[in-house]
DNA sequence: AGATTTAATGCATACGAATGCGTAAAATAA
DNA sequence: TTATTTTACGCATTCGTATGCATTAAATCT
């Protein structure tokens, strides 16, 4: 059996209740005393049994982070990881675990957000889930457990206050058009995609803000759909090679779209950059397998997750933090070699 | 608050223990009683609150899942995510709610399996790093929780004894060369990897046990290594080239090597497969974006995650199952173009 | 019917830590 | 020195569930 605060305080020669003062950094216990007992703790390695204390205190110092049950493409499997790596980072370091779930356990159909809540097992939560109906909203507002979203924009973000960090998807798409612009292009296809959450919309907005500052013409011709895939980017172009007479340059709004559409135009004869440039969003690995080598819009995912994570923390800790607030980080350009090399 | 077993009992007019026997389906309750207690607690939306009921019975109905602090190279990036769904959709199923964490907490160097252990967080651990230390599973042997290996096999596989269940990766060394062999190659190259894992080691004696059963000699100059990567791939070639006269195939013991490699040959005007055949391993989503589609080694990700979570549990509820188990899946061949077409 | 077994339920306590409240000891003030 | 405040600690209870044991009611046997 494990060692008890009982255990201690037996050793200790002083009450139970003194231990866990001790053990919990209580300023009306004198500095002798917490001494001594913090020692014999250490020596005896110490823990406490997370469940008394959560039965007790009310607090588990674990955190909820609700996954999506699909991901949107290969692109969401290669940057997944490097996400929850640094939410986990991000709360091992301010001593919080985590569970890990899918919104609704597909065998049970039972929503998971719910039971996790009346079983009391996670102190708040973090969601990286963009199809979250509005129901399980209501629910989670309607208890006081503090919960954000991260990475993903919920579809109803126009409607809903909630809390969220992410990145800036208009910025992003602006400066990805802005380079482009920069370079003398004039003509840009956007290839962007019909997708749950609000980001390839902003991105779609990004671009036509930087249009519209440069004094360059948009319409609605400009802009086509693939699904996030490399065969869509692939199938955009090799199903509008007509329309790529009138362009100089594509902006793709995630890289693995951007890729395939880089192949296709490879097939028709088109190099990239020297007939076309590209410029893709994400930044995931395989942009520096194969030439030319993708310019991008780079996302930084670890001071989303430690934003993310402090933040919630900061709810859980303060009653009283009921303003929503939107945290959005700008993300920067990672140029390569696939809009030409000049700088 | 939420809604306990003592107020179900008041409602009811039973007491608290026959409530609690109730919702756990004990055989010593009447049906009568059983019925109406569950109607009560149903209408009610019951939720056990988890601590009080760990703390009580000493089991969380959690989960550890020890994470990889690092992947090596993409390729693991690629496969995290599909293992953990796996893990995480099985062990829903059978309401076991995960946490996920690292080995060791990065900032306070503290071991995070023995803190869950301590602190009795979790029932029980399936791990999945390949790194871990001879101490910690001394630790762990030490102590009567469960634990296993899942995927990787731990570096120490031969002289420990432990329980772990992954795919049989001699057997996949194995079919990948004899499937070469069987389209009349002769000369074939390996491109293995230093790893801190068993697998790759167990690739090439699968390889060299299909060369030795066709009658085929072997010898090390066949042998190259790499370290995992699409770029490790691409130089093993550009290294060697002059190597390559001999040879007629490639089996490269993972795709993205394999990947970079048809990058590299392609380069130097060798074309997979009119000049070489070339089998992977694997089976990542990128092996069908460029041609030519990668043949390659599919790893069974679903069943073994699954008979991993069964296995656990398994061995969570019967105290008398210390025999420890290996549990090999076999892969799949995945015949695509790098061979040449011919079935 | 009376005795005995069996089934169904309640009582009381344990699990381990947190915390409000009371109190003794120490420090300060009068 | 005595009165008063402050400091440091202990006592007792609480959180919500599980479970051994006692008890009552029902069923079976003689």
């Amino acid at each position: 059996m494990a060692i008890t605060t009982k255990d201690i305080a037996k050793m200790a020669n002083v009450s139970q209740s003194t231990v866990s003062r001790c053990l919990n950094d209580s300023p009306m216990i004198s500095e002798k005393t917490k001494k001594k007992v913090l020692k014999i703790a250490q020596e005896h390695g110490f823990q406490f049994n997370a469940h008394a204390r959560s039965l007790s205190a009310n607090r588990t110092y674990t955190i909820g982070v609700i996954l999506p049950k699909s991901l949107f493409g290969f692109e969401g499997e290669m940057h997944f990881r490097s996400w929850q790596n640094e939410l986990i980072e991000s709360l091992e370091q301010m001593e919080f675990d985590v569970i890990v779930s899918f919104f609704e356990n597909r065998f049970t159909k039972q929503n998971n957000i719910q039971r996790l809540l009346a079983a009391k097992k996670v102190d708040g939560f973090i969601i990286l889930e963009p199809a979250l109906d509005d129901e399980t909203i209501t629910i989670l507002e309607q208890t006081d457990i503090p919960f954000i979203f991260c990475k993903y924009i919920p579809p109803f973000y126009k409607t809903r206050d909630v809390d969220f960090v992410c990145v800036d998807q208009f910025k992003g798409g602006y400066i990805a058009a802005d380079h482009l612009i920069k370079q003398g292009h004039k003509r840009i296809m956007c290839i962007s995609a019909n997708h749950i959450g609000g980001e390839f919309g902003l991105r779609t907005e990004g671009f036509k803000a930087a249009l519209r500052d440069n004094n360059l013409p948009y319409n609605d011709k400009m802009l086509f759909y693939g699904d996030t895939t490399f065969q869509s980017g692939y199938q955009v172009i090799k199903d509008n090679i007509e329309a790529l007479r009138d362009i100089t340059a594509i902006f793709a709004q995630n890289d693995l779209m951007a890729l395939g559409a880089i192949q296709a135009l490879k097939e028709s004869g088109i190099n990239v950059p020297e007939d076309i440039a590209m410029v893709g969003f994400d930044d995931i690995e395989l942009c520096t397998f194969y030439q030319p080598y993708l310019t991008t819009v780079h996302q930084p995912t670890k001071e989303i997750a430690a934003l993310t994570c402090k933040r919630l923390i900061e709810k859980l800790n303060s009653t009283e933090l009921t303003l929503k607030q939107k945290l959005e980080i700008s993300p920067t350009l990672v140029i390569r070699e696939s809009c030409g090399i000049n700088l």
